[in-house]
DNA sequence: AAAGCGTGGCC
DNA sequence: TGGCCAAGCTT
């Protein structure tokens, strides 16, 4: 949970996470819908699946490994997360290397590669090696990352708090802000997409999204981008009928949600579509173009199933007005 | 190697 | 507001 999420943040799903999950076997056995669900609104959902292949593999195997190449090769488990855990957790003497650390080691040994890139990672490598205290490398590293979050930050650090101000280099030098080096930025590219709430017989249609790629296995309403010169209402008939065969209009607006991403940012359109032809009785059958599952739903339905934020965020806007549920 | 993968907070 | 960023990993 803590890969690329602030640990306040990670630390309130967790907390629900593992009263749920308690151990590797519960985890293991776990409904993978449920585990997502736990997962919803938390982004990189492949986290949550690799997190399950790994108590899977553990649980199988009745221990957890003791060793740092052990723990590396779980699924999800890259080189931060293997060295945290078997320093932290394990009491191992390996280094645990997150942004944090990073930002800090930058600062005080002054180096000047772009930290993301192969050459400053591996500056940082060799610097966290050679100043890891054997025996100690777990409060080590947690007090890096510690000092990283609360003193060394991103913007505005505290160096007048620091307690290791004197020994830092790029203090000396006057060039704080300038350490880590940033490789160049890419601008966000803003879209429009069209969403459509298709409801048939007073029940909504939802489908659920391909495995791999974004929002694997989320479920979600169908939509797409609004093509240049397209009104968004067209582009939400437009893309449902592209993404199920479904021939349908736009019964009414349901307002405009804005939604960052990293590198998009999205406004999406929202319109509750009806049949096109409302004498034809029972419910229409998609074609599938874009999700391997579609099922219909009742508003209340929605809340058990796991929505990427942009579309919980219309379900809640749907639940708070109710003039059309 | 570089891009894809989420989301919300912060300034 | 818009750009940056977070206890990174996978392909």
């Amino acid at each position: 949970m803590l890969q690329q999420t602030q640990a306040a943040r990670a630390a309130v799903y967790f907390q629900r996470f593992v009263a749920r999950f308690p151990d590797f076997s519960s985890l293991a056995d776990a409904d993978p819908d449920q585990v997502l669900k736990l997962w919803e609104g938390l982004g990189y959902y492949s986290r949550a699946r690799n997190l399950q292949a790994a108590a899977k593999i553990i649980a199988g195997r009745g221990v957890f490994p003791d060793t740092l190449e052990g723990i590396a090769a779980l699924p999800g488990v890259g080189p931060y997360t293997a060295g945290a855990v078997a320093a932290l957790a394990l009491g191992l003497d390996h280094a645990a290397v997150d942004a944090n650390v990073e930002r800090v080691l930058s600062r005080s040994h002054d180096i000047d590669a772009p930290i993301k890139e192969r050459q400053g990672r591996e500056r940082v490598r060799e610097l966290a090696a050679a100043l890891l205290p054997p025996g100690r490398a777990g409060d080590f590293f947690q007090a890096l990352m510690e000092l990283g979050e609360v003193v060394c930050r991103p913007k505005n650090p505290a160096c007048g708090l620091c307690p290791v101000a004197d020994l830092c280099q790029a203090r000396h030098l006057g060039i704080v802000a300038e350490r880590p080096v940033r490789a160049k930025g890419k601008s966000i590219e803003l879209i429009t997409v069209a969403t459509a709430v298709f409801r048939c017989q007073g029940l909504i249609f939802i489908q659920r999204r391909r495995p791999g790629g974004a929002w694997g296995n989320l479920w979600e309403f169908p939509g797409g981008r609004v093509e240049a010169g397209e009104a968004p209402e067209d582009a939400a008939v437009r893309e449902l009928s592209e993404e199920t065969g479904f021939s349908a209009r736009v019964e009414a607006p349901l307002g405009v949600i804005r939604h960052g991403y990293t590198t998009y940012r999205v406004t999406l359109h929202c319109y509750l579509l009806a049949p096109a032809d409302p004498t034809l009785p029972g419910l229409p059958f998609p074609v599938l173009t874009a999700a391997v599952e579609s099922r219909w739903a009742s508003l209340a339905d929605l809340d058990g199933l796991a929505f990427p934020a942009g579309h919980r965020k219309l379900i809640d806007s749907l639940r708070a007005d109710l003039r059309f549920f």
